[in-house]
This record gives C-alpha cells, structure tokens and sequence, in this order.
RNA sequence: UGCCCGAUAGUAUAAUGGUAGUACGACAGAUUUUGGUUCUGUUUGUCUUGGUUCGAAUCCAGGUCGGGCAACCA
C-alpha cells in the first residue's frame, strides 16, 4: 500500500549517488552557530538533515560552528541541543568546530608550504579597498610574495600572541581578479584575543567561517553537506579549500531558507526584539523559536508535519503561516482534552432551576478518540458563566446563539430560553436570564426540539480562575521586512492577557505539558515558566477554526 | 554596467519529452450537542518570445522579473 512519494530535490540527488556507488553511506550535520536560538526556519534545516540520513539508514552529526567567540555562549549550545532534541531528533557526534582548532591551524600551515596561503599586514580597511568591487577586480596585495618560511614564522607568532588584534590576517592566495569576491584572496584565519567559550584562553587566532565549515565536513566524513541558498557563491571556496588540503571531498548543497508570512526568521531581528524588550525574551510564545513555540503549546510532530508539507527547492518561497496553524491544529485535534472555560464571563441565571439543586452531566474528553478519551463529571447548577460574546442584543442575521427569545444547547446539558437580560447604569449586559427544558437534559433529550446553537458554560459555584493569555501575530503586515524599519509594523495587541477566565473544576489538576481545548475557543497548554502553585496560566496555542468569524464579515 | 541562482493556481509543492496533479487557502453544500472535526464539490496556474520535436512546464537561445555576492560574521 505504499503511497507514491516523490523525492525533493536534495532526496533524489542522494538516492541517486547511493545508486551509483558515488556514495557508499550518508551522513549529514546539522551545524548551528551557538549565537542565538533556533528557530521554524532551522527546525526545516534539521527536518532535512536528519531526514535525509535516517532515510537510508545513515547518520547525522550536531555540530557548533563556533569560531567566532566574540558572539557566541554555551548558554546557546544548551538551548540548541535542548530544542533539538525535543523535536525529536538524536545525532550520531556532538561535535564543535573548534574541537578542529589544532587540526585546521596543521591545514593552514599546509596551504602555506604549499604556496597557497600568505599571512598580509594589510588592514582591515586596506584589505577591503584592494578587494575592489563585484565589477571592479581587486588588487594584489603587497604583501602577497612573501616566501614559505617568513609566512610559516609570522603564522606561528600570530598564533603564540606576538600580535594585537587586526594587526595581521592569514589569507588565501587565489585570484585577485575573481568575479566570486569569495574567492579574491579571502581571509583564513584573523586574530582575536578574546576567550573562547570551549577552548578558553588557548587560542588567539580563529579560522573564519570557509576556512572551517567545510574542513569539519569532511573530518566528519559527510557525504552530503546542505546549507542555505546565500551560501552557494561560498561553493568554489569550499571546493577549493578541500581540493587543495587533499581531504575527504563532501559536497556542498544549498535550498531555500524558510520565510514565513508575519514573521521575521533572521536571528539578528529575533535578537533584537529580545534585546530591546519587544518581547519577553527568546522563548516569549510569540516568537518563532522552537523554545517559544513549545511554550506556546506547539507540539513537535505538528512542527515534524509542517516541515515534511512546505517542501524543499531553491526557489525564493515565503509561507502562509497558516499552513503552521493548520498542521498544529491537526495534531491537537487528535490529542487534546477537551475543556469548558470562559475567556468573557456573564453570568446566566436559569431561573426555572430548583434553587439549590445541583447535577453533574457527563461529558467527553475526546470526541475524537471516545474510546482512549473516556469521561468525566461536569457539576451543573441554576448559576453558570457562558461566554459574554455568546449574546446578542440585537442578533445579526444567522445568529444561532443568545439573544431574547431564543433557544441553545448548553453543551452536555440543557436547552435554555432566553426570557430576560439585565443591563448595568452604564448600559452593559451584566445578566442573562434564561428557563430551561427539563426534558432536554443531555443524552435523554425527550423535548423535540431542535437548536442550532450549543454553547459552552461553567457552573459558578464550582468554577476556578486562572490566568489565560492570548496570542495574535506578532507583526501586522505579511512581509515586515519588506521595506523600512521591520520593529514598524509590530501588532501592538499580540498579547491579551485575561487574568480571571472561569474554568470546569477539573482545570485544577491540569499538569505541564497537558494539551487543551477549551470548547470553541482554541487549543491552550500550560505556560511552565509563569506558572506557580495557585497560580496557573494557560497559552493560547492557536484558535479554533472560526466560522462564525468568517459568516460576520460578510455582513 | 561583473558573476551566480531562480521563475508552475493566492501560498507552497508534484509532473524527470506524452492527460498539468496535491496540500493549505477561498467558495458552495452535507454531517455535527464545539459555527470545531469529518465528508463532497467548485474555483484559480506552467513569466515572455523564438527554436528543437509527432509532442515541451520539462531541452536550447534571447528577453523580463525576482534573489544572492564587495564582514578580520556565520
């Protein structure tokens, strides 16, 4: 019964050099800088990575590409191990660039014995304004003759700290005149007297990024080395450098990076709204990393899902953010324990309810998985909280809920008419009155009458509070970093935060990583950082589907 | 006015020279004690101009549009 599958481009090309002996295994990396958190858009990074090797039985390395410890902290490596394994991946190493310091300093040394490196004195705006420009060639530098042994001295004083930062660079000796810049001498290793947060204070002199990233490769023996599109010009560098040393030759392989519809991906933005307080940190439930998302209530699969769904090309793509929702939507639906809570409370009294009696009706936790869902009491009485957006005044047209006159189910329980409202000094409805149909009771149901609308409700006698908070999108525009300042188009209501919302009794024994609906609401977990004893708060993870929504808007 | 990459419904993504399909969305309907779920149906597409071919989304050439490249960042 196997469904045709077709193979995205970076699949097709491994089965293809499986099947023609060009690779024997695969093994792949995920190799995150530890400067940031993880976000939607590295989790698609991993999706594949890992993908691609556990598809023919091969493995995947977590490797920190930390060569720059200027920016970088083992506060993220922590955070990214943690993120990665959540989403339910288990690499093979957990390897770090610089575990290769020794190693690629020999490298080094090699390309100068070979000709092929020379350490400049040029500075850093020298080096920039010989470089020339994409159609301008660049100029040699003075300094790019010096022999073997003067490079192979200067080299080992810059490493044992003879020099101050900047004052010399080792640099690659190609073509000056390249119309790649990347391949217009470009610089292998730069001095930095800065402690390295693995290697400490051993080292003053740190390899850039292309003359470490694909060294690692190969010293792990990756076949297949797939990165994003910006890193396709790097290509003949890394071929090059690998080409030169004589050593195990992975390939490079580059896709589109994930864009997201009211979203921004880049870490230096992501940053920046931590930094500058527009939210709450790294892991706020509005931003879109892993860490925020699982405290939103994200679930990984529904993560695994909407990666497998937005494909993989080369092509420029930015996608709906809908398409998240959906596939989180999917996967709680399945899942979630159903709940009554009211976000709006108004008070509805029954007034035809014998005073002081009370029932408990049974209601399911799952309607989606009856047998595994089971049930559970729900106390009921002539006092309960609706929804204050369950009532209309004035019903619009196909209003199916309250309004004077008209019938609902309670949800598990009765149908009551409403008979009567009660408004404050200020004009606002503070109390519905309603009779109910006592033959109508839930599972006995002998009244004959049909309602069109079910509505939820909590007993108030029984009912607890907690703190719910509600997330919209954190930007209001499709595109913020289309044009202008992307911190412009912020919602400034991406946050609402209900601090008394009325839950069923049962709400008191929700326990982290419990997942909910609320009935007719939304889909709405434990937030476990804000919470504490006695005071629970609870994420929105996304709404529900709102058709109603959709049937106003018309008009 | 250099080099590299890309272009299929609104958004993604298939079709690997042979009927342009799928998902999300939108729209319409059925079911429903969640205006949820589920189910059914409808709608919308090969950037352009030539060429090769019995046949082109696919191969070739020109054009157009979009993205990337000039950090001692990754």
């Amino acid at each position: 019964m196997s469904e045709e599958k077709s193979l995205n481009f970076l699949e097709e090309i491994v089965a293809d050099d499986l099947q023609t002996g060009r690779s024997t295994n695969v093994h792949t990396r995920f190799p995150p800088e530890p400067n940031g958190y993880l976000h939607i858009g590295h989790a698609k990074s991993i999706c594949l990575n890992f993908g691609l090797a556990d598809d023919h039985g091969g493995k995947t390395n977590l490797r920190f590409d930390d060569t720059n410890p200027v920016t970088e902290d083992t506060e993220y490596v922590e955070s990214i191990k943690a993120d990665v394994r959540w989403l339910g991946f288990d690499w093979e190493h957990e390897c770090y660039a610089s575990d290769y310091f020794p190693k690629l300093y020999e490298f080094a040394c090699a390309l100068i014995r070979k000709g092929l490196a020379y350490v400049d004195d040029s500075s850093s705006e020298e080096i920039a304004a010989a470089k020339g420009t994409p159609t301008v060639p660049g100029r040699e530098s003075p300094c790019r003759n010096r022999s073997v042994t003067e490079n192979l001295e200067l080299f080992e004083a810059m490493k044992t700290g003879a020099f101050r930062d900047g004052e010399k660079v080792l640099r690659a000796k190609i073509d000056m005149s390249s119309p790649n810049m990347h391949m217009r001498d470009p610089i292998m290793y730069r001095i930095r007297h800065v402690h390295h947060h693995r290697t400490g204070d051993t080292w003053c002199i740190y390899p850039m990024y292309d003359f470490a990233h694909g060294q690692s490769d190969s010293l792990e023996g990756i076949t297949h080395s797939v990165c994003t599109l910006e890193f396709e010009v790097h290509r003949p560098l890394y071929n090059w450098y690998i080409a030169k040393l004589g050593i195990f030759p992975t390939r490079q392989f580059e896709f589109a990076r994930l864009n997201m519809t009211y979203t921004v991906m880049s870490k230096r933005k992501l940053l920046q709204l931590v930094q500058e307080g527009f939210v709450d940190g790294w892991d706020d439930p509005r931003m879109p990393t892993i860490s925020g998302m699982r405290r939103r209530g994200y679930t990984p699969l529904s993560i695994r899902n909407f990666c497998d769904r937005i494909g993989v090309q080369r092509r420029e793509n930015i996608i709906d953010v809908g398409l998240l929702e959906f596939c989180v939507r999917e996967d709680l639906n399945r899942i979630a324990l159903r709940r009554m809570v009211v976000l709006d409370p108004l008070k509805m009294v029954i007034t035809n309810y014998p005073a002081g009696q009370t029932e408990e009706m049974d209601a399911e936790n799952n309607p989606e998985a009856p047998d595994q869902g089971g049930t559970r009491k729900l106390p009921f009485s002539g006092e309960l909280w609706i929804e204050r957006e369950d009532f209309m005044e004035v019903p619009a047209k196909k209003w199916f809920r309250l309004a004077p006159g008209a019938v609902v189910r309670l949800k598990n329980a009765y149908i009551v008419r409403c008979d009567d409202f009660v408004k404050n000094e200020q004009g606002e409805v503070i109390e519905i009155r309603c009779s109910y149909i006592p033959e109508s009771r839930s599972g006995q149901d002998t009244s004959g009458i049909n309602v069109k609308g079910t509505i939820h409700w909590v007993s108030a006698a029984t009912a607890i509070r907690a703190e719910v908070r509600l997330y919209d999108r954190l930007f209001n525009v499709e595109d913020p970093s289309a044009e202008g300042d992307f911190k412009n188009f912020l919602n400034p209501s991406s946050l609402d935060i209900i601090s008394q919302a009325v839950m069923e009794p049962s709400m008191a024994e929700a326990a982290p990583g419990d997942r909910f609906q609320f009935i007719r609401k939304g889909y709405f977990s434990l937030d476990e950082k804000l919470s504490h004893s006695g005071h629970p708060v609870f994420n929105r993870t996304v709404t529900l589907k709102d058709g109603w929504a959709k049937e106003a808007k018309k008009g």
